[in-house]
RNA sequence: GCGCCCGUAGCUCAACUGGAUAGAGCAUCAGACUACGAAUCUGGCGGUUAGGAGUUCGAAUCUCUUCGGGCGCGCCA
């Protein structure tokens, strides 16, 4: 159990003890409150807003609430100081072994330190990218990859049942385009010169090889033969080449996905009829006809009846449409479809990671999902804000293959999967990012990913120069967690740890609010923590790492540095990237 | 016009979801290497949290409103 936890509990203990005695009635039930690192290190070792969250329900100020259970927490074995502060704050002063113990539990568990059972093993199906089969990804898809991809990493590890789904866009019109521009470069690889690519077709080069494949396998049958007869074909190898494409550029990102879920399949197995005659059932679609949309109007904007469904009933601004002119469906009906598959596949949370251009889009499938699941499974949409991408402060344009966009392969080759990700959670999603190619790349300061790896690559170091004078079992996760840890007595010291000690709780917090980006800010924290404590060293000789004339001491420090070691591989795990063991010129990845 | 996101130090951003004196980096000023990597660290300067009103023990955070920026607004996905 965290330190925290068992604080929390025995701050619930305390006020448990306070109502048996007479001393605190309440009027409503035990609110919530918080137990956690007082802002001002000179606060204590942790702090409680309970009095504060009591006043109401005990009908007691809070500060003569805090009264109340000053002795009871007083009393507490593992707490040397009570003191109650401001507008009732009660600061806690631990001993000083609960943190060295838990310096030694870090050790102990390796990077699993940090799990959490917070989820309780709840399904939750994270879905990301579902980039459409008609290209290579481009850096437009880098955000939604990297912060679904971490997301879904940061629930699992905060205790979540995870599922990482891929939606493939294979049943729509963008198909068939991409199905007439590879039957284009089919005629092309038969000899045909095809001149340039019209309008509305995609132009990229990746589909030269696709329709070479084709002319290779089925020789010049098709080239004469009516759309109809080809298009299947052709649909189904272009999708299959390119989600080879785009399957590659997922590894070379290192994001995974457990399911890929075809749109088609979907279709052609009648579960879109079926959602929707669900909806049907329930009295929630009608023939209707919309008023125009306010402002600019379109063009060629009629009003006519349509297929309708009830948005307005579960919170949308508007009844929104299932069927095109055609009759077909549009893309919200195999949406509703997509998801009410995934509530029936045992997933009662779904979270979808989207581009911010899909904003207006979310309130509309929100009631979808309520209205199919009869309100049991619930969608939540992070939304991902633009990437600003520079090289050099200018805006960064490469686009060597695909035409008109910069892809994803390009900036991964530029500047390395690790770098991609770790940037990419340098903001919150719902905040734009500018993304210097240039800088990502300096070994400074300002380089959050250098500044991290730097710290693990230090930790490292001091490990490798203590081999002179410990044995290799001295030196094992065991032999550290051996180390007499009680030498480790100075503020500065134990200032590392706590911040060490707080992981558990962000990991916990992030996965609560879904910000993955607060891990990133962590493990900055922690880097500049570690370094502070190095540069102590240079000081203060008596502070440095390794003491040759004092071995325990120099054991104990050790591990403490196996311990902050520990925890930056946690965390760099959960945002999929590598630890390195050096940064010189010739730095090899942590095996 | 409507909806969503956003507005915090000169710049780029945090603030553990309502907590204490709003914190970092860059820039700027002043300092620290006979070392385990100074690619780092220590300190100073810098704020009416866009403006206004409200909710309560307490607001950058919640509500309303004004201003400013981004995205979106039938039969694209």
């Amino acid at each position: 159990m965290t330190i925290y936890r068992k604080i929390h509990q025995a701050v619930g203990a305390a006020v448990d003890e306070a109502i048996t005695s007479g001393a605190l009635t309440l009027s409503t039930d035990m609110p919530v409150f918080v137990v956690e690192p007082p802002r001002e290190a000179a606060h204590g070792d942790l702090a409680t807003n309970v009095a504060m969250v009591l006043a109401k329900p005990a009908g007691k100020p809070p500060r003569a609430i805090a009264d109340i259970l000053k002795p009871l927490l007083a009393a507490h074995a593992d707490v040397t100081g009570v003191e109650i502060a401001g507008p009732g704050f009660i600061n806690l002063r631990l001993r000083p072994e609960i943190w060295l113990d838990e310096a030694r539990e870090i050790i102990r568990a390796g990077t699993h330190y940090g799990d959490s059972d917070a989820g309780r093993g709840v399904r939750v199906n994270v879905e990301y990218v579902s980039a459409n089969p008609t290209g290579p990804m481009h850096v437009g898809h880098c955000r939604g990859a990297v912060v679904g991809d971490v997301l879904a990493s940061l629930l699992k590890k905060a205790g979540y049942d995870v599922c990482r789904e891929y939606y493939i866009n294979d049943a729509g019109a963008q198909v068939d385009v991409l199905a007439r521009s590879v039957f284009l470069r089919y005629r092309e690889a038969l000899g045909e010169n095809i001149g340039e690519i019209p309008q509305g077709l995609y132009p990229g080069d990746y589909l030269v090889p696709v329709g070479k494949m084709i002319a290779g396998q089925d020789g010049a049958k098709w080239s004469a033969a009516a759309e109809a007869e080809w298009l299947p074909r052709f649909r189904a190898i272009a999708v299959d080449a390119m989600m080879a494409l785009i399957r590659a550029d997922l590894v070379a990102l290192n994001v995974h996905h457990d399911v890929f879920m075809s749109e088609k399949s979907l279709v052609d197995s009648g579960k879109v009829d079926a959602a929707l005659a669900l909806l049907q059932g329930k009295g929630l679609i009608y023939e209707g006809v919309l008023e125009p949309p306010k402002g600019k109007l379109p063009d060629d904007w009629e009003a006519r009846p349509q297929t309708l469904f009830r948005a307005t009933e579960f919170g949308d601004d508007t009844d929104r449409p299932l069927k095109k002119s055609d009759g077909s469906w549009t893309y919200f009906a195999s949406d509703i479809a997509y998801h009410f598959d995934k509530f029936t596949r045992g997933f009662p949370l779904m979270v979808d990671i989207w581009g911010a251009d899909h904003g207006g889009y979310v309130k509309r499938l929100q009631a979808a999902v309520a209205a199919v699941t009869g309100g049991q499974g619930r969608l939540e949409v992070r939304l991902c804000q633009m990437v600003n991408l520079l090289k050099d402060g200018q805006p960064f344009k490469m686009s060597k293959r695909a035409g008109t966009f910069v892809t994803l392969r390009d900036v991964v080759d530029e500047v390395g999967a690790d770098v991609v990700r770790f940037i990419m959670l340098t903001r919150k999603s719902d905040a734009q990012l500018d993304f210097d190619l240039a800088k990502a790349l300096e070994q400074t300061r300002d380089n959050p990913v250098f500044y991290v790896q730097y710290a693990h690559a230090r930790c490292c170091s001091i490990l490798r120069h203590a081999a002179e004078l410990f044995t290799p079992d001295e030196l094992s996760e065991a032999g550290l967690a051996k180390a007499d840890l009680s030498k480790i007595a100075s503020e500065d010291e134990l200032l590392v740890i706590k911040n060490l000690a707080n992981w558990s709780r962000i990991v916990e917090s992030a996965a609560a609010a879904q910000e993955p980006h607060r891990v990133a800010f962590y493990l900055m924290e922690t880097a500049a923590s570690f370094h502070g404590l190095w540069n102590k060293g240079n000081d203060n000789a008596a502070l440095r790492f390794i003491i040759p004339a004092d071995k325990p001491l120099t054991h104990a420090r050790l591990a403490l540095i196996a311990a902050v070691r520990t925890v930056l591989r946690s965390g760099l795990g959960v945002l999929g990237c590598q630890p390195m063991e050096e940064l010189r010129s010739d730095a090899t990845a942590a095996a």
